[in-house]
DNA sequence: CGTACCGTTGAGCAGGCTCAACCGCTGTGG
DNA sequence: CCACAGCGGTTGAGCCTGCTCAACGGTACG
């Protein structure tokens, strides 16, 4: 597996890298927007850091493999990895993306059910299963910290559904930039979008297939909602026609 | 709404209905088969039970709107409830269908996420948030129960995602019809699938129309794979093609 | 310079959607 | 008791669009 260059280039050192053992989601509770917010509280966080290892990995590398078993759960504090699950048939397709703030690697019955590979350079906290659970045991707030992020994934996973249920691949194109957007809109406040994934990697997430997505990309780029500057690269034109398209399910 | 006066037939009491309250999931940690347990331990059990109020509804009812002040979470001891989710287009999704020993109503930001519907006539309990919440601050171990409920449910989601990432309208209802007929296998043994949701919410939730599930229905006849009896039973006549379909992703 | 991989583009096909008519069951009102 | 409307479901005809297959281009790497 080739790692990509440009990774090591400077297109993609948009903000300063985040070294952070955090876990984000949006609370249970009430609150006034619906924001992602950092959930834990620093002990919390100083006892997590007591008990996890922190590892580099390059892009193209594979963390676990389906069906392995489950010794441990992984934290991304930079970088974006890839959860992928073997279709019967042989193809594969990219469950999740996960990114900083998020974590991947639960285990059902001591197994993994996907496989994990970093699409971009990562550092990863990583933290035994079995270590974890006596903290959890211990620490319900700690857990229910858990509880939350875990919650927040099933809410993602049910917009992956959302997105897949659109039948137009301009569409699902466009809801997927739109959340890669959202993810990052704060710091950079521009209209310019990461999107570190490879087209094969969109295509598959998407459920389309690579050719979908280019064309895709292409008729967004015709009807100048989107501009494309590389691969890895959007920025939004008409964010108001580009919004409607995505919420246009 | 109108319910179907089917379910107060006799087509639909296949087994003794169910009261207890429970939690079902595969869990997380090292087992030989990957099989659905019981989750609750018997004084978590009691424990519940005394913050749980039950209520039985008939079919057709809304549970909670989307959007709305998210107070209870819910359990479900008897039926099937669906969650549906409003688009902004206006047309409405299938975001899950909810089985005894499942919950319902996690909320977002004080918020529920989707709508809850019954489909059946249903046995609920509910608790208050706020009082679970403070169940869960004190007993980590229950807390793990939910944690591992709700990291099954992520899992369902995800398999959700892989029928609707197929392309075959076929292809989909066999996937459907196998988990349906997953989750109901041991007691009855028999090849008889129970389909307790109408074909437009099984079209909702395979993301095809109406229409094409009565094809792929009429096709799955056709080919000698399955035969259905009325809308709200299936039977399975080649079990090993129905399966090779049915995983054939 | 050749190889390999990812991405782009084009032509043709297939399968699901749309639209519309029709059926069967239910509940209602005359 | 029957006529009717309403709803969920089935079936048919034609369109639309994403997939398949294939050839080509661009970039990294030996």
């Amino acid at each position: 597996m080739s790692v990509p260059a440009h990774w090591n280039g400077r297109r993609h050192a948009v903000s300063a890298p985040n070294h952070e053992l955090s876990l984000k989601a949006t609370p249970f509770g009430l609150a006034s927007t619906r924001r992602v917010v950092h959930l834990l509280s620093t002990p919390d966080r100083l006892r997590l850091h007591g008990v996890a290892t922190r590892l580099r990995l390059p892009a193209g590398k594979t963390v676990y493999r389906e069906a392995s078993t489950a010794d441990w759960l992984f934290l991304v504090a930079d970088g974006v990895v890839k959860t992928v699950r073997a279709l019967p048939s042989g193809k594969r397709r990219v469950m999740s993306f996960v990114f900083p703030g998020d974590i991947f690697g639960l285990a059902e019955c001591g197994r993994y059910v996907n496989s994990a590979q970093t699409v971009t350079p990562v550092a990863l906290y990583r933290i035994r299963l079995d270590q974890l659970m006596d903290m959890l045991r211990y620490d319900a707030s700690l857990e229910l910290q858990f509880l939350t992020k875990v919650t927040h994934e099933l809410r993602e996973a049910q917009r992956h559904t959302i997105v897949l249920s659109r039948r137009d691949a301009v569409g699902r194109l466009a809801m997927f930039l739109y959340m890669l957007d959202e993810r990052e809109r704060p710091p950079n406040g521009g209209s310019h979008i990461q999107i570190p994934m490879s087209r094969s990697d969109t295509a598959s997430f998407l459920g389309l297939s690579l050719d979908a997505v280019t064309r895709a990309a292409r008729r967004l780029e015709q009807s100048g909602l989107v501009a494309f500057d590389g691969t890895h690269i959007a920025r939004i034109l008409n964010r108001r026609r580009f919004e409607a398209l995505a919420s246009a399910v």
